[in-house]
RNA sequence: GGGGGAAUGUCCCGAGCGGCAAAGGGGGCGGACUGUAAAUCCGCUGGCUACGCCUUCGUAGGUUCGAGUCCUACUUCCCCCA
């Protein structure tokens, strides 16, 4: 990482302020040309899941950002590339995903993220594309004369993604080799097509797009830009969003508003500062303000930053429902109407606890729903549960808390 | 084409003289302490109709009272030679 050069263009001054600035090619030149005109630029995922998480998160708030200050964002679904598998980061080949796979997991992803970015045909509406358009139809041999001439192997064999393949022994497969050859072709061809000058992204694809940089000056004649962010961690050293079983996901039917906003709300101390840059729109002045908050203080400042990211990802309304929500459940200790609900049709009534655990969703199995009772964590309408042969019956709708953090309703029907 | 290795609890890494539901980590989940934080400490971490039963060690067979452990074939990967 090189120290962030002073920027002049509101773009990049600003991206440096939010701490997502982690390198850039040709900072200078850059500069100018946000300076100077409105820029299109783009940033590429992989359809590799049905949802986009919080490791996407930043790149999908530099897109965010871009469009704020009045530049044309790209939002690049690698629906060609996909099919490769990126082996950046990886220490085993993926597995293949069919074809309809990748489509469906597409679609979900764009629809998860349609809050954070204005989609349209304004001059700094936000345009979405699928390197499968190009990538599909290319011919071997043609592609390989006109573009795979300009790479050389010995090169590639440098780059992080293969050498650590490499060096661990592990299998790198010739289909995802290529992978770094069609990212650089995507940029060439979203230059061709829409004038894209630049390639955002994390700071582990920057192999791939100085590939890109290097091909667009090759081909095309043109100075291309990259621009990458950091890698995020807390301030505790873990990998973002590792927390909470696996990756955490922003569609809300993987993760609902409700959850996505405790998510924030359990920020570490050390990152409400940081994360509040990042992942929201708030003014740097008034983070400043709630990031010099001490002590059990700083709650406020967590709560500030929960409904602000939420927002960002899910809209006002249902950021503004889900704070009121664990206020009513958090400080209130009530049945919040707005918590994660399931129905359980009245005839199953009464039902086991443990049954009633694992339907409510709060834990796997009968075995697991054993232990967490066992451990003194499950509760029902905030009664510990200590036998795990109770029965529940019906009686309205019932609150199952696993832990002090995890709440539930269910619903007789 | 020839020779040598590797695959372990479906989160990951990783031990495993033929008696193994399988050591040890990491992670995760609960509990205590707190502020829905961090750090620390404690417990748990295959499933079930549960003092018993069932399913797990790349796949399929075989030897054995008994196999993750031995044999055979196959799959995938790594290394060396050609």
């Amino acid at each position: 990482m090189t120290a962030a050069p002073k920027f002049r263009s509101d773009f990049l001054r600003t991206f440096v302020e939010r701490g997502a600035y982690y390198d850039c090619s040709a900072a200078e030149d850059l500069d100018t040309l946000f300076l100077k005109e409105r820029v299109t630029a783009y940033i590429g995922f992989d359809c590799t899941a049905s949802s986009m998480h919080i490791g996407n998160l930043v790149q999908l708030m530099t897109l965010r950002r871009l469009q704020q200050a009045g530049h044309r964002p790209i939002l690049l679904m690698g629906g060609g590339t996909t099919k490769l598998g990126d082996p950046s980061g990886k220490d085993e080949v993926r597995k293949l995903l069919s074809s309809e796979q990748i489509e469906a997991n597409k679609q979900s992803m764009v629809a998860g993220i349609r809050h954070l970015l204005k989609f349209g045909d304004g001059p700094s509406d936000a345009i979405m594309v699928d390197n499968a358009e190009w990538l599909d139809t290319l011919e071997y041999v043609p592609f390989l004369r006109e573009v795979g001439r300009h790479f050389s192997v010995n090169r590639m064999l440098t780059m992080d993604s293969v050498k650590i393949r490499l060096e661990r022994e592990q299998p790198l497969s010739f289909l995802e080799f290529n992978y770094m050859i069609c990212q650089a072709y995507d940029f060439v061809e979203l230059y061709k097509r829409y004038g894209c000058r630049l390639q955002s992204s994390g700071s582990d694809q920057w192999g791939n797009v100085v590939s890109g940089i290097d091909l667009g000056r090759r081909v095309e004649n043109v100075q291309l830009f990259g621009l990458t962010t950091p890698l995020i961690t807390t301030s505790s050293g873990a990998k973002m969003g590792k927390s909470v079983s696996g990756a955490v996901w922003l569609n809300a039917d993987m993760r609902s508003p409700y959850d996505y906003w405790q998510f924030w709300r359990n920020t570490e101390d050390g990152d409400v500062g940081r994360f509040a840059r990042l992942f929201t729109d708030l003014p740097l002045d008034e983070i400043a303000r709630l990031e010099a908050l001490q002590g059990a203080e700083l709650n406020e400042a967590k709560k500030v930053l929960a409904t602000e990211a939420t927002a960002v990802l899910h809209g006002r309304k249902a950021a503004d429902e889900a704070a009121e929500t664990a206020r009513r459940t958090f400080e209130e200790g009530a049945s919040a109407s707005g918590l994660p609900t399931v129905e359980i049709p009245g005839h199953e009534f009464p039902i086991g606890v443990l049954t009633l655990a694992v339907r409510a969703g709060v834990s796997a199995s009968n075995g697991e729903a054993r232990r967490l009772i066992a451990n003194g964590g499950l509760k029902i309408d905030d009664v510990t549960v200590t036998d795990a042969k109770v029965e529940i019956a019906a009686a309205g709708t019932i609150k199952v808390s696993a832990g002090k953090k995890t709440h539930v309703l269910v619903k007789p029907i």
